[in-house]
DNA sequence: ACTATGTTTCTATATTTATGGAAATATAGT
DNA sequence: ACTATATTTCCATAAATATAGAAACATAGT
């Protein structure tokens, strides 16, 4: 994980209506949603939601697939974790009271 | 947490200068690093380094202490973790294959 | 071919955010 | 009080981001 990925996914989470469309996706599982599931939940217009759920596609915290008319989004877990180690990455110097890096504990 | 804080704090690290600025925290450790120290560490002028550590104590993920003439930094481990589990919250709608919540894994 | 439905792109506008020099403020030593 | 050092605030400017209507595009059913 580079620094710029890094931040762009935080960036691509760092923003209302996106942090609940991820979070949703998150709690919705592998198979995710429709785009317009997405919306009809959060009461988002299309076109809003269309450019938020591309920002989150383009830092690769979510992906999609097309089924017939409907395009699915669901959470990239793998790239969620990534995020997540990274920022707590060698937390307090590696000091053992410190792991798992999941929770990160001071000394 | 709630929503706003959450977006508050991802958006205090969706910034390389300030990403940069917490991940060196979060591995100094408990006891931290003065402004001045961060500052030649990362090569970042004063009046912007100030501002980008008022972002970060502002959204609560870091904190200070002064200490004579210097101002001490450190990590806010606890709202860190906080972050992160919030991210992570009911993943896959809570199925135990997603457990633990530090690294959410589909079914 | 036509129509309905789902989604994206285009566009303009409004809003927020980042940068760093200069000046101001704070603390401590002499 | 004076000086040096540490940090913040003020300010102007530059750049990036969010919003949503209208139009365009895609897929599937009739």
């Amino acid at each position: 994980m580079d620094i710029k990925s890094a931040v762009l996914q935080l960036s691509s989470i760092a923003q209302e209506a996106r942090l609940e469309i991820f979070r949703l996706l998150v709690q919705a599982g592998q198979d995710g949603l429709s785009a317009g599931n997405i919306g009809e939940t959060l009461q988002i217009p299309a076109s809003t939601l269309s450019f938020h759920l591309k920002e989150l596609s383009h830092s690769g915290l979510i992906h999609s697939r097309q089924v017939s008319r409907y395009i699915y989004y669901s959470a990239n877990y793998e790239a969620m974790n990534g995020l997540l180690a990274y920022l707590t990455e060698n937390c307090c110097a590696g000091t053992k009271d410190c792991a798992p890096s999941s929770s990160c504990k001071p000394n």
